[in-house]
DNA sequence: TTGTGTTTTATTGCCTCC
DNA sequence: GGAGGCAATAAAACACAA
């Protein structure tokens, strides 16, 4: 610390005049880093020494890049806050869009059951019409019967895979609960209603 | 008037280049 | 090794609210 007391011991500090501010800032802009023939002509022009002018020409290069990163970052706010208010609208937009798929997806499944009863039922009919006797009407039933619980092991067994393939990708964006299968409310009419 | 924050001038030490 | 630039810092000068 005694040297920088020494050097300003003899020496009070005093800022520069508007003029001769007037005529570095000039300078600065078309040569931010002058010759040293240009500082000594700056120097005796203004009354200055010259490494005051250096130092000034230091200082102001400082001072000028300190003030370009505060632009760049005001610059790259202002990009990433547009950007951040992008993302949340396309979000938002996207999540509307998956409930949408959810929605028309579990309509079509419930229509394809509701045809698939239908069929059934109708290929049944004419079968049980034509077997008036009640032994063999039991053995048709008793096949129905049979035929009905090999289908609900076969959803089962889908509803398995669908499971599972729900867990291992689930950016597929079909989860477990909005499957169709786990969730027949959106369906009013079913086989046994026939 | 005075305390406090900001700006400006100046110094120091380190680094790079020739 | 000397010259010059830069980052960090000191300290004077200045601005301004209370």
């Amino acid at each position: 610390m005694e040297h920088i007391k020494k050097s300003f011991k003899n020496s009070r500090k005093k800022r520069f005049s508007d003029d001769q501010i007037k005529s570095l800032e000039t300078t600065f802009k078309a040569e931010a880093r002058p010759e040293l023939h240009l500082k000594h002509h700056l120097a005796s022009k203004l009354g200055l020494q010259p490494r005051q002018i250096a130092i000034w020409f230091q200082n102001k290069r400082a001072r000028s890049k300190s003030k370009q990163i505060e632009q760049d970052y005001s610059v790259l706010k202002s990009n990433y806050d547009n950007l951040a208010l992008q993302f949340e609208a396309l979000r938002k937009e996207n999540q509307t869009l998956l409930i949408q798929v959810q929605k028309l997806r579990k309509k079509v499944d419930c229509e394809e059951n509701n045809k698939n009863t239908i069929e059934l039922a109708a290929s049944e009919i004419p079968r049980l019409l034509l077997d008036i006797n009640g032994n063999e009407l039991c053995g048709e039933l008793n096949g129905r019967v049979d035929y009905l619980e090999e289908e609900a092991d076969a959803d089962v067994l889908y509803m398995a895979q669908i499971a599972e393939s729900s867990l291992a990708s689930p950016e597929n964006g079909c989860s477990l609960e909005s499957c169709y299968f786990l969730d027949n409310s959106g369906c009013s009419a079913q086989w046994w209603d026939f």
